[in-house]
RNA sequence: GCCAAGGUGGCAGAGUCCGGCCGAACGCAGCGGCCUGCAGAGCCGCCUACCGCCGGUUCAAAUCCGGCCCUUGGCUCCA
């Protein structure tokens, strides 16, 4: 069973084959760090930490980087009045961009360039491309001249004459063709641009322009374009030709289009072999969760809410290039689905672990939902990541693991331990959920030792018949986020958040 | 206007590449039952689908072909 991906490229779903047949090269996207990052962003991120985690159980090695855009327009007009610049700025959202991926357990990139500390390769691949006549300098600035490029939008099925004739030919009639883009702009950021993107609190266009960071280059000081960067960051910490580039659909035109172009009139070879383009998250009010809007839920936010693992589990429970709908409905839905998850792990691994559970016992319905579910669940993943239908494999397992502890007073030991090492394999490794994190730090043993003491102290109310004072004993410990349950073996607890 | 992706039950969302196992998965909400002091969790059942509309191909179509309607993304800020 092999791995098949649909690449925007070609239009269709294909077997996946890497150059080497032992490791893949990805390259995702990653932000512009002018803002915090948002459950849009979130979906992208959690998708390829999946694809990333997925190629790894299909044994590749796995080389993934993801840049940061810490320089561009956005930023600068993000500047404050109290004398920050636009390198300050970036470096904050780096940082609480940092933090947000810790909170949702991605796996970390092998690099995560950015293009502040890239300059070089940009300047070299920008030169490269004059030498070979692709691009040519006016004033300064450099241009790509798509008219050089026979390949020119094929990625995006556009058509190089038709987007000539949409262009404004008097924005920038430095430009041989209103297509063409800028490689290397000459100077600072022009007020006027900075303007457009401000928000409240913001510096005066023109002070904020001032902090725009510029670099010495063979055409004079001045800034990198936008898609130049991508270009050089994956030639430079991949190579030439990489297996997998991902990034959000709203990307394919212009910016991966002009990537293609640029890399491979510079390097003469295919600049990726499978192109994956994650869809944008909807909002239930259908507007978009853009940057430029001021009502999307950030992912520090949506953290808060709701934790890490819902939030996965809501990203995960769309496949990534499929329409996924943000609302409170659809995420309460993932709130149910994750704990259930988490329950029938903790349901299986207890009754695993119980003197009830014999080695000689052998219940077979659970013996094959447990083999059902690893292959639903590869199978799905194999299906051009269709992380949607394996979570339904994972949660048939559960279903079945409940049904068989329900209906046995002694427990399959194998099946129960088969299932747990699967959820553990599929929830927790590939899907990257933090099954059985009860923790282990101090705080979390003293919490239960103390929530025991509560409902030792509750046993006896209701030895005695007093439910009243019971159950406000209940009551209270869920205010806390202690939930509890009574059971045959008595009661049971889990710490939520 | 051009390029691309979609329209499946109350909601959400698989299945469409390779037509039959799909009267349609998994789940959420709601309802009934079992269990339970109660609640919760879990289990069983229901709500629950003629798969945007029209026409065609076929023994057979959610799945293939044609036309139409609508939604979304892009057309040089955006994951």
């Amino acid at each position: 069973m092999t791995l098949r991906v649909t690449n925007t490229l070609t239009g269709d779903t294909e077997e996946f084959e890497p150059a080497d047949p032992d490791s893949v090269l990805l390259y995702y996207c990653g932000l512009t760090t002018s803002d915090p990052a948002h459950l849009g962003h979130a979906r992208g991120w959690v998708h390829v930490d999946v694809m990333h985690r997925w190629l790894e159980w299909l044994g590749y090695d796995v080389r993934h980087v993801e840049n940061f855009t810490d320089v561009n327009e956005k930023i600068v007009a993000r500047v404050g009045e109290n004398g920050e610049s636009e390198a300050d700025v970036a470096r904050s959202y780096i940082r609480s961009i940092i933090d947000d991926m810790r909170s949702l357990n991605l796996r970390r990139a092998e690099v995560y360039p950015r293009v502040s500390e890239s300059i070089p390769e940009i300047i070299d691949l920008v030169e490269t491309l004059i030498e070979k006549g692709y691009a040519y300098e006016a004033n300064g600035s450099v241009y790509f001249d798509v008219t050089s490029f026979d390949d020119y939008g094929k990625l995006s099925n556009q058509d190089p004459e038709q987007l000539d004739a949409q262009g404004d030919p008097d924005e920038r009639s430095e430009k041989r063709n209103p297509a063409d883009f800028a490689l290397w702009k000459d100077g600072g950021v022009a007020p006027g641009t900075v303007a457009d993107h401000q928000h409240d609190e913001a510096a005066p266009p023109e002070e904020a322009a001032e902090t725009a960071q510029t670099w010495d280059s063979p055409w004079g000081e001045g800034r990198p374009g936008w898609h130049i960067e991508c270009s050089a960051m994956s030639t430079t910490h991949l190579d030439d030709t990489i297996d997998i580039h991902v990034g959000g659909q709203d990307l394919v035109f212009p910016h991966h289009e002009n990537e293609i172009a640029q890399s491979e009139a510079a390097t003469g070879q295919t600049f990726a072999q499978y192109w994956l383009h994650v869809r944008l998250l909807d909002a239930a009010d259908d507007e978009k969760m853009s940057s430029s809007l001021g009502n999307f839920e950030t992912v520090d936010e949506a953290i808060e809410a709701y934790g890490p693992d819902a939030v996965r589990t809501f990203l995960l429970s769309t496949a990534y290039h499929n329409e996924a709908v943000y609302s409170r409905e659809t995420m309460d839905e993932a709130v149910e689905r994750w704990e259930g998850l988490q329950r029938g792990y903790e349901r299986a691994v207890e009754a695993c672990d119980s003197v009830d559970a014999r080695t000689t016992i052998e219940d077979t319905d659970l013996r094959e939902a447990v083999e059902t579910s690893r292959e639903d669940f590869a199978a799905a993943m194999n299906d051009d990541f269709n992380t949607r239908a394996a979570l339904a494999a994972l949660e048939e397992l559960v279903s079945a693991v409940n049904t068989h502890v329900d209906s046995h007073d002694e427990y399959d030991y194998r099946g129960l331990r088969e299932a747990v090492e699967t959820l553990a394999e599929f929830a927790g490794n590939v899907f990257g959920l933090g099954l059985g994190d009860t923790g282990s730090g101090g705080d979390v043993t003293l919490a239960e030792d103390l929530v025991d003491l509560v409902l030792s102290v509750r046993e006896q109310e209701r030895e005695a018949g007093n439910y009243k004072r019971a159950d406000d004993l209940r009551d209270e410990l869920e205010a806390l986020g202690v939930e509890v349950q009574d059971t045959d073996d008595g009661p049971e607890f889990r710490l939520n958040n």
